[in-house]
DNA sequence: CGCTGGCTTGAGTAAATTCAACACACGTGG
DNA sequence: CCACGTGTGTTGAATTTACTCAAGCCAGCG
């Protein structure tokens, strides 16, 4: 990757470029923006439950999940972001967070005020639409993980995660979606899918078995895409492009 | 209900005037929209999956869900909307409907271009702003679903999709939350919470034997609110005071 | 070297499903 | 008016899927 990748506002840019056309006005008024550089270990918290924020996160190098405490049941993952990601976009309008955002790789992110976020979508049709359609698109997401979660078995819901990741890693310029960087645990995966780990492992067992996948540590193949697109029932008309 | 309930520019501004508060400018450009009312029978389709669609849809008079169908496994409604609800606000953005919207009782609607929506909400700031809360609103709510479906038993599913149909009802204007009308049949709770017919009917049979819930017809009591809430895991801050 | 976290496998168990049958209310047409 | 069909709700018994508990493995790292 080059230098720019990793400057957050062109990163930001670049991304909101792909969601709405925008225009040399609109791009300057991004690059105007302030931000505040952080680095953080995985598994820490960059939202939480609860917390009153102000600023918006952006995922700027590494990986995280977004997930909320079930009383009895333990942790339910409801998306996994990438570099390029803006994390918060709800705290524009809401003040309290209602769910978790957590790293699951060290990670670099750009703190960036919502005010100034708010204004600029304000005084710029383009990126306000731009920011609108990311959060619907995110909306669509969410839809497509209720119908994993309720209405598929154990073996689709992974290999349906699997392939949404891959789409959109590539969608995000990380790789060709057929050989790609995993981040996640086993429990991640378990937590994402409504399983429990051990389910997770005995199907990606299967998927191994069925010459559907294979996984070198953190890398993972998917060898059959066509197969793998019809055992995870995935479609991906529901991203919209979505990077 | 008053004849003004049903006349759907009022009640879009009543539901948005909640969501941000509008001054008379806003109001008066609202009033300016125009619509096409509709009456429906139940289980119509108002959106279909696939289908190109250029008008947003508000459900002025009964009751809705929206749901998607996966390959083996049968239909998963993701929301239920209430009177009031702006059905298709992701229209505005992308052409194509990425699941279906189908009433569950007779219902009316009114069709606004979602045109003339867009060009209201880069007008008025707050008539934006009002939008954006709503699809970030529903956002919460899908990702709500995904711990719901993910994370609960099925006893915990059904008390928390009742308690939040409850809330909703009520922020609606359509009554106390102990006891409301309950559209749906027990094969739409089976789609909503990834369960069968067959056991939803198991599970409510139990809330009513301990003493939970009581139903006659479509009326639902809730006779006991808070051991209600600790069954479903129910927690309304999710909805953002939503109607 | 010995932890630690993540991965793997087996055996027994629990939750929810499937299949099947029947009850009941409602509306329609004979 | 009753007969009938349909959609919804109800219950039982057998089955399946995924879970729980438990143990062991392996790689990386201090």
């Amino acid at each position: 990757m080059t230098a720019t990748a990793y400057d957050p506002l062109s990163l930001l840019t670049k991304k909101l470029d792909r969601l709405a056309n925008l225009d040399s006005r609109d791009r300057q008024a991004l690059a105007t923006l302030t931000y505040r550089l952080e680095h953080v270990r995985a598994g820490d918290y960059l939202v939480r439950e609860g917390r009153d924020t102000s600023d918006c996160c952006l995922l700027v190098q590494g990986y995280a999940c977004r997930h909320k405490i079930a009383h009895a049941g333990g942790r339910q993952i409801v998306s996994f972001h990438l570099p390029g990601d803006v994390l918060d976009l709800q705290h524009l309008l809401f003040s309290m967070a209602d769910h978790n955002v957590q790293t699951i790789t060290p990670a670099s992110v750009a703190w960036i005020p919502a005010s100034e976020i708010k204004l600029l979508s304000q005084d710029h049709p383009r990126i306000g639409e731009a920011l609108w359609r990311d959060t619907l698109i995110d909306a669509s997401i969410f839809r497509e993980w209720v119908v994993n979660v309720g209405r598929r078995d154990a073996k689709s819901r992974i290999a349906h995660m699997l392939c949404e990741f891959a789409a959109r890693s590539q969608a995000a310029g990380l790789g060709p979606p057929e050989r790609f960087e995993l981040p996640m645990t086993q429990e991640h995966i378990a937590d994402a899918t409504g399983l429990t780990p051990v389910h997770v492992n005995r199907m990606l067992r299967e998927l191994r078995e069925e010459g559907v996948i294979e996984r070198n540590g953190r890398q993972l193949r998917i060898l059959d895409w066509d197969l793998m697109r019809r055992v995870g029932d995935f479609d991906a008309t529901y991203l919209h492009a979505a990077a």
